[in-house]
DNA sequence: ATTTAACTCCCTATTTATGGGGATAAGAAA
DNA sequence: TTTCTTATCCCCATAAATAGGGAGTTAAAT
């Protein structure tokens, strides 16, 4: 018989953390071997760790979870990751990717989707909740990037210089007939950019723009 | 052999209700009978409900805690209310319990809590777990809590609660049909507030709002 | 040399947002 | 009681944003 899968789950809320326990009980062949609930436990019991693989919440305070990630990658240390989110922090699913997460899933999918992420990201593979995917594939439209080659700086490589100049403005609550003449160039042109930017950006509207702005540092 | 305690679960993360659920199926005289994943699906649940105990995230999308509180006040709906909540929303607890909840549990408690509170709520008492007790002590003992805690204090006095939120779905990219669908109200009162807060705010538009929001932190 | 990306502009059309005005009911405050 | 705030709704009108389409020029890259 093969061994068990060892699963260490970090997470600062303890509800959701047994209930991820529960759900992973039903399944034979994986273990929760413990837990933590601050990202700086994670880091110490990461020292000294057997476990296969670690569920790690994003949002945690103090130390959160790219800060985890980044403590992994200083000191050298190779723990397979599979990032737990909420909806709102999908964006940060590159940042995630470059600093060596091997999986990412929303905790609004159902639990069997942790089971299966545990099960791909222990044998090598990678694991990606549905509305994750639609955030990459947008991330990487058209482009065949092997995702291990991928690019590091995504916003200047998604949106063209004067996208940006166009982003920054409307995030300064500047109409497009103000856009245009600040930029000296037609409104039908900043109508062009708008559009391009709200496509690029797959939000819905100058709010969804000024956000996405605010998340990038673009200001 | 008395009847079993029925509960209903209301959280945007599905992984978190499972949790609940399978803790708090160790119970032999609590029973889940069901679970909500949006506000909107609490306040039609609420309509025809035989539950005895609500479990209520303050956090989800769209139709927050705050506002379901605030639909059962208004349409008469007596459930009693068990307020779930993360370590960022502690300031609320003031609100909710002026709604009417008589509860109040964070995420970060163990499970076993949860199943104390839906005992001592449904025999009629108020439970709150310790976190929550502590910064209720802060908000009664010294009325000066931090002021970095607390820079809503400004905001509350110079925008309405309605327009809060109205401000809130503004920045979640919600156009003001949907914000007047989302909140059961006609458009012409969201458009009422989208002129309040424009004057209020004294910036330029929707974006500017956004804006607003992030800066106050009101999201 | 040909393709591609970026920048530019235009048309048509619909939906949203903004700006002005006013109005009513409930409730709290003075 | 009267006043004020809040929340709700409406009218009218214009400005702005969104959505679809097409198209020309330049400069860089293959």
């Amino acid at each position: 018989m093969e061994e068990k899968i060892k699963v260490h789950i970090a997470d600062d809320h303890k509800i959701l953390i047994e209930g991820i326990i529960a759900v992973i009980n039903t399944e034979e062949n994986i273990l929760v071997e413990g837990y933590s609930l601050t990202g700086k436990e994670v880091t110490e019991w990461a020292q000294n760790s057997t476990a296969d693989i670690l569920i790690l919440d994003i949002n945690m305070p103090e130390l959160d979870g790219i800060e985890v990630l980044k403590f992994f990658k200083k000191k050298g240390i190779k723990i397979k990751t599979i990032i737990l989110s909420s909806y709102d922090d999908v964006k940060l699913v590159e940042e995630m990717l470059a600093l060596g997460a091997d999986g990412y899933i929303s905790k609004d999918s159902a639990g069997e989707h942790i089971i299966d992420a545990i099960k791909a990201v222990h044998s090598g593979e990678q694991f990606f909740s549905n509305s994750i995917k639609d955030e990459l594939l947008k991330i990487f439209t058209g482009k065949k990037v092997d995702p291990k080659k991928r690019p590091e700086s995504t916003i200047s490589n998604l949106l063209t210089a004067r996208e940006i100049e166009v982003l920054k403005l409307i995030s300064k609550e500047h109409s497009s007939p103000e856009i245009a003449e600040i930029l000296n160039i037609s409104q039908s042109t900043v109508d062009t950019y708008r559009k391009n930017l709200l496509k690029k950006t797959n939000v819905k509207n100058s709010v969804g723009l000024a956000m996405y702005a605010v998340k990038n540092k673009i200001l």
